[in-house]
DNA sequence: CATAATCATAAGCCATAGCTTATAATAAGT
DNA sequence: ACTTATTATAAGCTATGGCTTATGATTATG
């Protein structure tokens, strides 16, 4: 179950960014985000769908509206990824050491 | 201090992680992650330069070779960012569930 | 000193990502 | 039923990002 890096390429480019931050805040519509950022309602669809697509947020019916809230999934999957990383890249970093130390004081 | 994203951006490309997780792995020359990647060495240097500017890797001249290794402090940053977030996240949700309860059960 | 090896930068090409306008579908209000 | 509001999708434009080849600088090697 390889991590597909999809929270980090949609969290990579700045509009979405912001979006999302907004949506962490509180959930949103789309035209309350389109509202509040500088590009047009589809632009914001747009994003939306990338964020879903990595289940950085998730979406809800509510008449006309849909109404964006955050999915926690996308954000957790990052951190295990991250954690995975860390742990390995603290292994390497130890053997290193441990074979730089033979000569040591 | 905002955070800038950069080692999000950074890892946002599939060539640049590839080179990212060869270099977490041991350290490694360009030469080096060059022969082990189906690109260029001049695109394996401007992918490092990347990731050196978003303090991913860091690097430590070997007679003529230039030994990229990890810097632990883009993960760390990241890291930072995310427990933020997910802080946030987390109290958005709390204040959330507290103003729908209010006519619970 | 001459040759080979290693690397970073420059210049140019091209696919893609993000934006726009236009439009169709659904829901609410009158 | 008609109009208004909300949203997703389609089509097209354009800037940008990642790749290539070419080249110059630095270092080891003979």
């Amino acid at each position: 179950m390889a991590y597909d890096y999809a929270a980090m390429i949609a969290l990579a480019d700045p509009t979405r960014r912001a979006i999302f931050e907004l949506v962490v805040e509180q959930p949103r519509s789309v035209s309350e985000l389109a509202r509040a950022l500088p590009v047009s309602q589809p632009a914001v669809s747009q994003h939306l769908k990338v964020l879903r697509c990595a289940r950085l947020v998730g979406m809800e019916r509510r008449g006309a509206s849909n109404v964006y809230h955050l999915d926690p999934y996308g954000l957790a999957q990052m951190r295990a990824w991250l954690d995975g990383m860390w742990a390995g890249a603290f292994d390497s970093f130890k053997a290193e050491v441990e074979k730089d130390g033979k000569g040591g004081t």
